[in-house]
DNA sequence: CTTGACTCTCCCCTCGGGGGAGACCCCACG
DNA sequence: CGTGGGGTCTCCCCCGAGGGGAGAGTCAAG
């Protein structure tokens, strides 16, 4: 009864004729009739209605799986929790736009352009410190640090000391996915400091370092470590001792985007 | 000099392997060295870096092709236009996925469901109107019938004469894509209505009608028309008169989304 | 009957990888 | 110096929702 072709009812509904053809393929919008030798799909004008619907629901991005769902579903109620889901994905993925979103502003912002790791050769002298070193892995060692710092910070005002710099980590081991380490963390301090209990004074080595900035995250240091290491092993110098790392201001304080540390690895000093 | 191979650099970046060699295929990320005999990828460990870059940009789902760019381009100049660019691009479909999202909500809101266009027949009587007639195309219809409108109040507003009901468009013609056509602008009118110039009085025609409700904006309206011809042909009547729009709501004091129109097509009446 | 416009199926392409097969390679340990 | 196990290679198919096009068949108006 009055059926048209593909083409009318792709121009009556707005849909492509692929896309016509795949929502046969799939199932989901059958033509009322197709001609077994000619393989012709014929569709009903009411069928319009249907394919209106998967038209909008198309429009609001839902997979076709889930629109056959919805529509062959009587249930309305079914329907409703069906489209509420999607509500929900479709919010998550906007939520995702908007960090993506943000963090390339930020990168936009920050006028030094994307990951200059600049290696440096610096002379640092040595320095007195007080520190306490603990045996950590990666899952942990955001806690031990905290916890570790804090010690120091006690220790240091019961002893009525100032600190007299940034605060750093000596990582005397590796610390990664697989092995844990021990590490120093350390405040530097003007006169030497007392053995107490669990926190040590001693004198901080200094020497040639080759240094890098990292900006951002803790977690999203490992590139600056393995350009430094990559950069000195190229220049043909040697690691002489354990890497550190100094923080240069305050999780606390800033947001981790801005977080400045500086990474340093002791070097053979002429050559 | 130190050279990684892919599984290290692997996790040294924490990107995929199947993602390194990928960016290795398209040029992007090239290992320092290729064995020619093994076809074993080893990166330097400073290549971290431009890795490392990668990574960010892809996280903010920046295509390959325009990380390259940016990564080649020595201009931090013109790095940031992309950046921005990359900005617009997505701040675009931010709010794409927001204006689906409240699309999908208001489907989710009206409770009776997608898209039942249920069409009935019911039996209108004549009514007095006053109109008048335009020749239009699918291009210039809105502006016309803003226009007509225009025309027939002021028209009924010199003659002292109030609406008497919603007012509606006979379409004496097909206005689609390729055809244009009269379209008949009406406002019902308690008594008969003068002719004056382009606008006439007269009679318009009752009897039963097919009719079916589209709710939403009028550019969506096409399926509302299909579903009536089919369901009338299904049914076996006949068409006898040219079909009519009826506004139940004012495009100027509601959203597009709510916005009612009556789809009428007269119709033989026993069968 | 012809012709031009439709329509059919089939194949390849998108974009950024994931999953896996089968073959090859590297290195540490015995 | 051999060997075994784990790392790596290329190649192929897959995702989703179609777009583009080739080559062949079909429909309807003149």
């Amino acid at each position: 009864m009055n059926l048209v072709p593909i083409g009318r009812f792709s121009s009556m509904t707005r849909l492509s004729v692929k896309a016509l053809r795949r929502y046969d393929e799939s199932g989901l919008l059958t033509p009322a009739h197709v001609d077994p030798s000619s393989g012709y799909r014929y569709y009903a004008p009411s069928q319009a209605n249907r394919a209106e619907a998967v038209r909008i629901l198309r429009s609001v991005d839902m997979p076709l799986d889930e629109i056959r769902v919805i529509l062959d579903a009587d249930d309305a109620e079914l329907a409703r929790k069906h489209l509420m889901l999607h509500r929900e994905r479709l919010a998550e993925r906007m939520a995702q736009q908007e960090r993506r979103l943000a963090y390339l502003e930020l990168l936009i912002e920050r006028e030094d352009g994307i990951m200059p790791y600049e290696v440096t050769i610096v002379e640092e002298r040595p320095q007195h410190i007080a520190s306490t070193t603990i045996h950590t892995n990666l899952s942990r060692v955001g806690q031990d640090i905290g916890a570790g710092f804090g010690t120091l910070v006690q220790t240091m005002g019961a002893q009525g000391v100032q600190p007299a710099g940034a605060p750093l980590i000596v990582y005397h081991g590796i610390i990664d996915e697989e092995t844990d380490g021990d590490i120093e963390i350390c405040i530097p301090v003007a006169a030497p400091f007392p053995d107490t209990g669990e926190v040590r004074g001693r004198e901080l080595e200094g020497g040639a370092m080759a240094t890098t900035m990292h900006r951002g995250p803790y977690d999203e240091i490992a590139p600056a470590y393995h350009t430094v290491t990559g950069w000195i092993s190229e220049h043909g110098h040697t690691i002489v001792g354990p890497p550190r790392e100094v923080y240069l201001n305050d999780p606390t304080e800033v947001p981790p985007e801005e977080l400045l540390t500086k990474v340093e690895f002791p070097i053979d000093a002429g050559r």
